[in-house]
DNA sequence: CTTTGTGAAGCTCTTCACAGCT
DNA sequence: AGCTGTGAAGAGCTTCACAAAG
């Protein structure tokens, strides 16, 4: 049905949009630490690997900055970028899975200095989540429902073997999750939630034929449809 | 920057059609350990998250089965796939960065049976290339270049700290790399190859910025849209 | 009747181009 | 001059709907 509703909401952001902006966000934050204070929208637009058009469009989805004409302010841009897609508030996040990555990840110090708590990690193994030595609580995997509804968790890694995969998504829907990033190779059955996945496999096969295709195009030519 | 060259007609499959194709293709095989022999369209839809349509729009950029109205078979498709995005060459990949994260990539042991080898790991740490205990060669990262082009690799796994990441990155496109799966959060500057992000935080923001945007807009639920 | 394959319609995102500001 | 903000045009992807096959 069509948006009949026309009251103050704000006209819908492309995904896509939406993708960049994070991306242009996590490039401000770092250049307001250098001494730039101004930059354009092509300069963003090279960065990230966009055009300036693009990146001046995405900022207008947000409702533009008030200084038309002049260089993006970089702390004011970022600011706008923050409060519009609510990069502002605090997030729990947790890892369920503590074999190699994930307590890799548990041990990523950088996620505190950028908005995200790691609040609890999990696994099936009870021996690991009482030998791993953190500050951060770790639980036995059937506790995940439990857990993430009394802390409020809203994003969790996946870092299990394939086959738990999708009981452990499962297990973190019922507590109320709201985003997973999958780094299992497994394919999530999830459509009330969003999904990030990183599997390593699969983008190098994602890659693999990205640049096998251009190849074939660059090389021009395409034969019939048989084969 | 538009290449005003349409000096051949080929019809173009698109970057998303290669990433679904890729994911179908994943399913696909796992699906034929089992004893599953067909599978419909909207089965595989509902399974890589997509709909049916657009499975049979993307299988028909690869010239479709000769088999119109009867379901897919399996390993046919799977082969149809495997051969038109050249997933049927083994590839060489590389580690770059052995912390945590990259010896755990490292140590990893399913890339093989996917048809990708891990022919070597990097790290500028002398002592960790020498006490990393694996049967990959591990080398010095400023041999990169030098062993890339020798190994003729043409995938990398970049785990370095941040600051490094862009040295880093061409280093491996002046050894010819064709593709990195990037785990820092740097934003790479590379136009020549394709690059992949995987970088939690960037994907926790994203994350957040839709559910966020979901919840703002009130709209009846549309989703099951996920990267 | 069910299911694929695919032109064509429909829709969303990108690019253009220019008004208006600095 | 250079730059942003943004409707409008254009391109590209998705969805539709139906012919042909099983």
């Amino acid at each position: 049905m069509d948006a009949v509703n026309y009251s103050h909401v704000m006209k819908k952001i492309p995904e896509i949009a939406i993708m960049r902006l994070s991306k242009m966000y996590q490039f401000l934050l770092r250049l307001s630490e250098s001494k730039e204070s101004h930059i354009s929208s092509s300069e963003i637009g090279d960065y990230i690997g966009t055009s300036a058009n693009t990146v001046r469009k995405d900022v207008s989805y947000l409702g533009g900055t008030q200084t038309t004409g002049a260089r993006y302010e970089v702390t004011r841009l970022a600011a706008l970028i923050a409060e519009k897609l609510a990069f502002t508030a605090r997030r729990k996040a947790c890892v369920v899975g503590l074999g190699k990555i994930g307590s890799a990840i548990l041990f990523y110090d950088r996620f505190e200095k950028q908005g995200f708590d790691l609040v609890a990690g999990f696994d099936s193994n009870i021996n690991k989540v009482e030998t791993l030595k953190t500050k951060i609580p770790l639980y036995p995997s059937h506790m995940i429902e439990e857990i993430v509804k009394r802390d409020a968790i809203e994003l969790a890694v996946l870092c299990v073997p394939v086959d738990s995969a999708q009981g452990c998504a499962e297990r973190l829907m019922r507590g109320g999750i709201k985003g997973i990033v999958n780094y299992t190779s497994a394919i999530l059955k999830t459509n009330l939630i969003h999904v990030s996945n990183v599997d390593i496999t699969g983008e190098f096969r994602a890659l693999s034929a990205l640049f096998e295709i251009d190849r074939q195009g660059t090389q021009g030519g395409n034969d019939g449809k048989s084969l």
